[in-house]
DNA sequence: CTGAAAGCGCTTACAG
DNA sequence: CTGAAAGCGCTTACAG
């Protein structure tokens, strides 16, 4: 859009009485300028209310003071989903005390292209990517241009070599099949996350694993995509398929929310007659009735190991990749 | 962070043997260009993997291809109160199929420097400003850089000359306090937004108009910040300043949801004890029990409106401000 | 249809 | 301590 005019380091300079470089030098708080020049152009910049241009800037420095947390995602499961909150919110925390600029951007994995755009086009230092299913190919933008990035759960194809830090998302569906097999459960289902994602593998195998040691038909799988929505029609399937189910994992919490109301609904009791063990441990996991057995997600713990590779890799420091974070049981009342 | 060598459009032209001029020309989809100078400069594009500077386009253009939508609150918030996020979510769908990238810039009213510095620096065409304080003087910085922008609510200083839409707050505060009158209740208290926001004393105004209006007595006032803590922490003062309270109309949802589980935790019945009427009617408050009756926040229309007011403001065309949407009430059964 | 040239607003060696 | 000058990577009249 047209720009209205706005007061440019030359006029400083020309209102101050000093040259543009010795004006710039006052802006970016250079040392060696002398007290009176310092002075008249701090009261010129005051007077014009003088605010740099970020472009130019950026364009000479190589540098935007900014980095991206981008999360290919539509944009209503963004907001919906109570892990992507904690973990955004944890990570533009860590990052407000220092001076750059955090930026989210979101969008559905089919029209990445603004995207990616913004990442290749100098606007940013680098970039801090969350959530990422099988046909999202952001990461090639990442290692093409080179741009400093790290990934908070694993990419789903392997090692890109883009660092990243993950829950182990494996361990954490074990524990949760070993709890309810453990607990005398005969009849354990699971309602999966995408495939297409690596948490959504992972936490299935983990459960699979165990009912398989443990000499137990694994086989009463349904597949959703981590919406609510899809929680509740899996429960639904798993139900019919399966009348003598009498526990499920339910691969996040949000799904498995309402998987528990989809189960009362239908005049189960819960945990009684079916056993419901969750992911993630969000906040709305205490607030349901019963209350909500679920694995722990360390998302602070991710996001702020995330902020820390990404500030290394932004100072050309190496990091260790990946960092895979340990989880535990939280007993409630479901299972 | 030092920019990797990425290729320029100097490289391209280069390549392929033009001009920079008209390798520019292709990369903006200028007709005038022959068809063997196009055809070579897109096969240059392609085996260099060019991307056009961003920074450096916009600094010649004067503009950015992005707008900003900016929540001046601390970050949790924005990610914890479901107002925002419906409102956001609209917002950023709206402008999922236009070229223009949309970045979330979040930050405490305190700290909104960075925020200034973004938006002068621009990198960004012009800005959605959800959610205002008192202290909060980001209309400022719009003003003077005449940097597009529409705000979502209006700002609590009164008309700063930059457009609005706005829920009719003091209706709904009305429309709430109106029920809880018309169905008998005899002593009925508000739990508010913050007074620092025109939304919060807007709700205000109208329930207590509405009582004074009915002769009963409209003091039964306590202070909150939209905050779920701070809404049973408001409740719980209520309760021991009036324990013959039968009526509260609480200023937002997730402050209702949480005065409704203090309530029921006292051992007070919703609605037989007391009648409960929320505002903004968010997913959950269906999911209590029993269903919130509240006032409807048409935030999809705010966020629609909103993006379309900011398009017409960066066409240089004149928009109505402001616009005042209007509500209803949501009748469950809560009150 | 195409190119040489100027310019967007800044920063930063290089001299002095 | 300070300035003249070059340059960051692009776009766009202006000529031809």
């Amino acid at each position: 859009m047209p720009a209205k005019r706005l007061p440019t380091l030359e006029d400083v300079a020309a209102r101050a009485g000093v040259s543009r470089a010795t004006a710039s030098r006052v802006v970016n708080a250079d040392p060696r300028v002398g007290r009176v020049a310092r002075e008249s152009v701090q009261a010129a910049i005051a007077q014009l209310g003088y605010r740099p241009n970020r472009n130019a800037r950026s364009l000479v420095r190589q540098e935007a003071d900014s980095i991206a947390v981008v999360v290919p995602e539509a944009e209503d499961r963004v907001f919906t989903d109570p892990f992507f909150a904690s973990v955004l919110a944890a990570i533009t925390q860590t990052l407000a005390d220092s001076p750059v600029q955090v930026l989210l951007a979101m969008g559905q994995p089919g029209k990445s292209h603004k995207i990616e755009r913004y990442l290749r086009g100098g606007y940013t230092d680098g970039a801090i990517v969350v959530s990422h299913h099988q046909d999202d190919h952001i990461w090639q933008v990442l290692q093409q241009t080179k741009l400093p990035a790290v990934y908070v759960g694993r990419p789903f194809v392997g090692d890109v070599g883009i660092p990243y830090v993950d829950v182990d998302n494996r361990a954490g569906g074990a524990l949760a099949a070993r709890h309810l097999v453990s607990s005398g459960r005969r009849r354990i289902g699971t309602i999966t996350g995408p495939q297409d994602m690596a948490a959504g593998q992972d936490r299935l195998a983990g459960w699979h694993q165990v009912l398989v040691e443990a000499g137990m038909s694994a086989d009463l799988i349904e597949n959703a995509d981590f919406s609510a929505d899809s929680g509740a029609l899996a429960m639904r399937r798993m139900l019919d398929r399966a009348p003598d189910v009498d526990a499920v994992f339910v691969a996040s919490d949000l799904m498995a929310v309402s998987a528990l109301h989809e189960l009362q609904r239908l005049g189960r009791h819960v945990p009684d007659d079916v056993a419901v063990v969750g992911f993630d441990d969000t906040p709305a996991a205490q607030l349901t009735r019963p209350a909500l057995t679920t694995v722990l997600n360390p998302v602070t713990g991710m996001a702020t190991t995330a902020v820390q590779m990404l500030l290394r890799l932004l100072e050309d420091e190496d990091v260790d990749s990946p960092v895979i974070l340990g989880t535990r049981l939280i007993p409630r009342t479901s299972a």
